[in-house]
DNA sequence: ATGGCCACTTGCAGTGGA
């Protein structure tokens, strides 16, 4: 089973690079973020003809997150709950842990959905533009209004996968120019203690399970040749619970759909999962 | 070596992204 996360960066603008990624990569559920359109505007039809269903969470000019998949999403939540937000950055749904179950209502088990199978949340986590910021004093708070809502639902969703944009670097190690970007936005201590209380909570950063290249990254600026450089920053991620963890065979950056023409500044990451 | 971004807006300059 695999899954994969993307900041799109204008849905309307890259669906024909989306279309095209999935052709390639046949991935079970993928988390989208940075629409810009609206519920109305979403690509229902080019999905469903792709063989996907969707779950969007749209918003007009800013953010927007969708959950597309080959089974449709269970359950879904939009933002979180206890958190007032007027910005669409989250949304989660369950699936069916591995293979497609087959239809069997006389040999149903008594554990729920939300026990046995498994819960997605795909988030784009604000930017927080500058530290001190207003932004960023928001980036904070919905920092925590994510960690509480994530405490309650990991003790109801046992199998959860947190991916997306989450505009914070765990490390130097995720950061091309660690000394020119100290206490800059996205490598601040403040940032990533917030990222290391989600670690706190049983969730696994699932691209440090396995050995990787040098200088991995998921975003590159726009300017500056930054991509072709290679100067980027670590920021897209897929956190795994720990009832998860053992089952991840691996977790990959594809960095192919950012050698596109007119590309989204993110590049794709993978999980794959070794389901029964 | 150096500079060069991109998407969106009741739009043609300003905001936000990261």
């Amino acid at each position: 089973m695999k899954l994969a996360t993307w900041n799109v960066n204008s849905l309307t603008v890259r669906l024909p690079q989306v279309l095209d990624w999935l052709q390639a990569n046949p991935v079970d559920v993928l988390a989208l973020q940075e629409l810009k359109l609206t519920d109305d505007k979403f690509p229902h039809e080019a999905f469903a003809q792709a063989g996907y269903t969707a779950q969007c969470f749209g918003q007009k000019t800013y953010n927007g997150v969708a959950l597309i998949s080959r089974t449709p999403a269970l359950d879904v939540v939009k933002n979180i709950p206890g958190f007032d937000d007027d910005m669409a950055r989250v949304i989660s749904g369950s699936f069916p842990l591995g293979e497609t179950p087959v239809e069997n209502s006389t040999n149903e088990s008594t554990l729920p959905l939300s026990n046995k199978g498994l819960r997605v949340i795909g988030a784009y986590f604000p930017n927080g533009q500058e530290p001190g910021s207003d932004k960023f004093e928001y980036k904070m708070a919905w920092l925590d209004g994510l960690r509480a809502w994530l405490r309650q639902e990991l003790l109801t969703h046992p199998n959860l996968v947190l991916m997306g944009d989450f505009n914070i670097t765990f490390d130097d190690a995720d950061v091309w120019d660690p000394e020119g970007m100290r206490d800059q936005i996205h490598c601040t201590d403040e940032e990533r203690y917030h990222l290391q209380a989600l670690v706190a909570l049983g969730l696994s950063d699932a691209h440090r399970l396995f050995p990787q290249p040098a200088k991995s990254y998921s975003w590159w600026d726009y300017r500056d040749m930054a991509f072709r450089r290679n100067r980027g920053l670590r920021i897209d991620h897929i956190l795994v619970s720990r009832a998860l963890k053992p089952l991840v065979s691996a977790c990959q950056i594809d960095k192919t759909p950012r050698k596109n023409e007119r590309p989204s500044d993110h590049a794709p990451v993978v999980l794959s999962l070794d389901t029964p």
